[in-house]
DNA sequence: CTGAAAGCGCTTACAG
DNA sequence: CTGAAAGCGCTTACAG
């Protein structure tokens, strides 16, 4: 019998190959350890001639350890949510990570039963958007988690500042005067779309009470595409007596179907109407015309997420990036040709 | 010294709490082998209330397989690709397993790390689109492995027929009447992009020859909006003197990106030229004018592959899914107003 | 600095 | 049908 199986080589058998006890080989595979150059030598030799690749199941094993982060987002499709996903990707992989993506669908039985399975396989920690608002309450995890934009549990956050973002488009569309606003809201049962409603209501109203007068028609939708178009032409047909001449969306992908919904009635942006988004998805800047908005630091968002899972040392705190203000060619003052 | 930790109860808690032994307890665990219904209800019940979570670690240690497939894409945010990872995670699940998801970012030695990195960690298979042509060809895998719309390696590629949905657009401009046509081609580097390149260019010299004479222009892009905005204002710009009537795009992408170029200098799509592209994303049908183009099924491509990936008794070959055109209102007679 | 050995939590022949 | 036991491939005190 053969002792030289045909399945892939083992801490043993490098071992044996190099004349040295496991332990040794270990010591090597480790790094850390002060191992003599000599014996190390002939380890990493051996590891080389068997082609030898550590496996991963026995470390995690001993370790309880493994090098793996999960990632957890209502639906990787939404723009928004795939420029993050491909953010935490290159930060694990700097980090040595994998990433194990799960979708909720927004259903919060469903992250849990996830963020559950990300748990049995011993993840480093998990980065999640959560499924609602409310979602998560319950969990105990032995591992860090964060959430990233929508809260998750009392888990902390990292989110861009959604309520200081819309007062800059509030104040832009006030100083371009604009006196007659409509505010398409993302649902209220998430904190982002009422931070954002609440931050461009308020100012809007302040502004108004201030200065001149201001009517501000508020409206309810999704955060996508469908609804932003329903939606504003409703409020675009409707306004036939009384008509807006800014439309502020919670979302780029409400805008842009604003912006359908204006053409669709014939109607000119920014001439007619001024549209003005949120997020600054990568089509932002495609659509026509391209469209003003505000741009979320998704790389940076993605960035101090993994610190937070990371630095063991940092104190696991919620903190806000800044949005900033872009504007393109969707926005005007009211009345201009 | 209390035999009772604060970690997590193992299956040798369970056993003693249910008092049996612990194969008898990884055998209701496994659900095939038959347990007396007295036992197995103790166990179940020992189980439930200490809580316990089979350790995947150890499992996958035994059984060298865990409930994991990777999944590997040149850009998560690509609209397409983003959606067939959507489908191939609810594919996934449905199986009771995780994906691990990376970005290769068309870089071939990128890719392989990955691929390595996810065979380490013993998945199950590997689903993949391959980052440029030609790669993956000297990798060998213990577990399937399965690309989808481009090919990796010699692996069984699971792709929408695009040489055949690049024919539909070419019959059906030809059919509206269509004589000059220009085609915004995919990186040639690329399978996808000669295959629909050639079924387009094809047809539309098969149709040329036997009826009216067609001229046709062919340029370079990449699959993205910017290089489709850029090459269709170049292409539109200097047809003054033989006006293109129809542009045939590679991709949803480019094609957006050209109704944006010809927004740009003032012409009417499709009035002045029709505009079609190739995907379906989401977008798609949501830009102005909503665009035609072929659909790709994407659900069936993720369940096709992960098919593959799972039945092992099926014989693992490459399939192509049909694709359909999908005519909305970026496309018309030429004249057309 | 290095080796011998225990042990992580499972699964699975092997007996009975 | 069930139990006792070996063993998957590592890491890490423990000696020396």
């Amino acid at each position: 019998m053969n002792s030289k199986k045909n399945n892939a080589a083992t801490i043993k058998d490098v071992a044996e190959a190099a004349g040295v006890s496991v332990g040794t080989v270990s010591r090597v595979l480790a790094k850390e350890s002060a191992v003599k150059p000599a014996l190390q030598a002939r380890v990493l030799k051996a590891m080389a001639d068997l082609d030898y690749r550590v496996n991963i199941a026995a470390r995690a094993l001993r370790t309880r350890q493994i090098d793996l982060v999960g990632l957890i987002l209502p639906d990787i499709t939404n723009p928004f949510f795939s420029q993050l996903a491909k953010c935490v990707e290159v930060e694990a992989v700097k980090r040595g990570h994998c990433v194990m993506l799960a979708s909720s669908h927004g259903d919060c039985e469903t992250e849990s039963s996830h963020i559950q399975a990300f748990l049995d396989r011993s993840v480093r920690g998990i980065v999640v958007v959560a499924a609602a608002d409310g979602s998560g309450q319950a969990l105990k995890s032995p591992v860090p988690i964060v959430s990233v934009d929508r809260r998750f549990g009392r888990y902390p956050l990292i989110a861009t500042d959604h309520e200081k973002g819309a007062e800059l488009v509030a104040d832009y569309l006030y100083e371009l005067g604009h006196r007659h606003i409509a505010y398409i809201a993302g649902p209220q049962d998430t904190e982002v779309g009422r931070l954002r409603r609440d931050g461009f209501v308020k100012r809007i109203r302040a502004l108004g009470s201030r200065g001149d007068r201001v009517t501000l028609k508020i409206r309810q939708g999704r955060f996508d595409y469908n609804s932003g178009e329903r939606v504003a032409r409703k409020l675009l047909e409707a306004s036939a007596s009384l008509p807006v001449t800014a439309i502020a969306a919670a979302s780029d992908q409400l805008a842009i179907g604003a912006l359908r919904g204006a053409r669709d009635l014939g109607l000119l942006v920014p001439e007619d109407v001024s549209i003005v988004g949120f997020d600054d998805i990568e089509l932002a800047s495609l659509v026509v015309p391209r469209l003003t908005t505000v741009r979320q630091q998704t790389d940076l968002l993605a960035k101090e997420a993994m610190d937070l899972i990371f630095d063991d040392a940092r104190k696991p705190r919620s903190q806000l990036v800044s949005g900033e203000l872009v504007i393109r060619d969707s926005s005007s003052s009211p009345g201009y040709s």
